[in-house]
DNA sequence: TAAGATAAGAGGGACAT
DNA sequence: ATGTCAGTCTTATCTTA
């Protein structure tokens, strides 16, 4: 399938231009992401195209489509269904006979049924329809919400859906899919969208995290200062002595067990108090998505260990 | 109004039983 | 499997500059 040059594509996509350099542009090879290598800016997700194509193979330009749906794991047959001709013709064109007919007709009832009827589908089938769901309510891409399904796939093999709802299984998987892409939703996100309660996802979540051995990217405090000071206009030098701050304070171990987000979050505050660009507690806890008692801690023991003066 | 202090409560990891 | 413990984060309220 032909494609749009990629860079066109990403910059068009929601209509921004984006400042950075365009030799610092990457594709994370593992998430799909395109992203600026400089300062973490997610510039656009790559979109698989599963549609069919839409170019004619045939005489007839009535019906230019010469496939069907594309396949998904996020379907409960991964829309690879198979039914029998309704026709009854044998393959040459002629008419059956009467008894042919009949038995052809007990073999598609029986193929019906027992499509959507095996127990493991019926659950797929409520798993993906809520999956759908929540994919337009989160705003998510197709790729996570494949991964969610690959997710959710492997957890029912593995039956750890036994004893627990599927709307909650489904979520957690789509919430690992999350993670796993460092696409930032949080527990809170998921939760509100799926109207489960925080506690039973993340329950779930450690469930899968642990059975399917799944390798969660580490989510780093340096990044975390990007996607932070991305949202607040904060300038390049601060940024740089704010990951300086962290740094240092991971050298020295003491950031281990903390909440990488809020250490980045007081780093930054501590960085933007230095450099006579204040920015409130507030502000920067709305924006990291920690509350400014956390941002107190981590600033009260940056500055113990820096020796910071202010 | 922003920043700091304090307390109560939740959730989860480590460890022992 | 279950309980305890230390450490973390959140929510809420009050005080301070």
């Amino acid at each position: 399938m032909l494609r749009e040059p990629i860079v066109q594509k990403l910059i068009s996509n929601n209509g921004e231009f984006h400042s950075c350099n365009e030799n610092n542009i990457i594709t994370d090879s593992q998430t799909g992401e395109v992203i600026c290598s400089n300062c973490g800016h997610v510039l656009s997700e790559r979109v698989e195209d599963s549609d069919p194509e839409w170019r004619s193979f045939s005489d007839d330009k009535t019906n230019r489509r010469r496939t069907g749906d594309g396949t998904s794991l996020a379907k409960h047959d991964q829309g690879l269904s198979t039914i029998i001709n309704p026709i009854n013709k044998d393959a040459s064109g002629r008419p059956l006979s009467a008894s042919m007919k009949k038995t052809l007709k007990q073999l598609r009832m029986l193929d019906m049924r027992s499509k959507s009827h095996a127990s493991v589908d019926r659950n797929f089938i409520r798993a993906f329809g809520e999956l759908h769901v929540l994919k337009d309510k989160l705003a998510l891409s197709n790729t996570i919400m494949e991964k969610a399904a690959y997710i959710y796939r492997k957890a029912a093999e593995k039956k750890l859906t036994r004893g627990r709802t599927i709307s909650g299984m489904i979520t957690a998987a789509l919430y690992a899919a999350c993670r796993s892409t460092e696409t930032p939703r949080t527990l809170n996100d998921v939760s509100q969208a799926s109207n489960i309660k925080r506690k039973e996802i993340s329950k779930s979540y450690r469930l899968i995290y642990r059975e399917l051995d799944l390798k969660m990217p580490v989510v780093n405090s340096i990044q975390c200062i990007a996607r932070i000071s991305s949202r607040l206009e904060i300038t390049e030098k601060i940024k740089r002595y704010a990951m300086e701050i962290l740094k240092s304070s991971q050298e020295h171990q003491r950031s281990a067990g903390k909440d990488p987000t809020g250490l980045a979050a007081a780093a930054l505050y501590l960085a933007c108090a230095e450099n006579g660009e204040a920015r409130s507690q507030q502000e920067l806890a709305d924006v990291a998505n920690v509350t400014t008692v956390t941002i107190r801690n981590r600033v009260k023991s940056l500055k113990l260990e820096q020796n910071i003066e202010l």
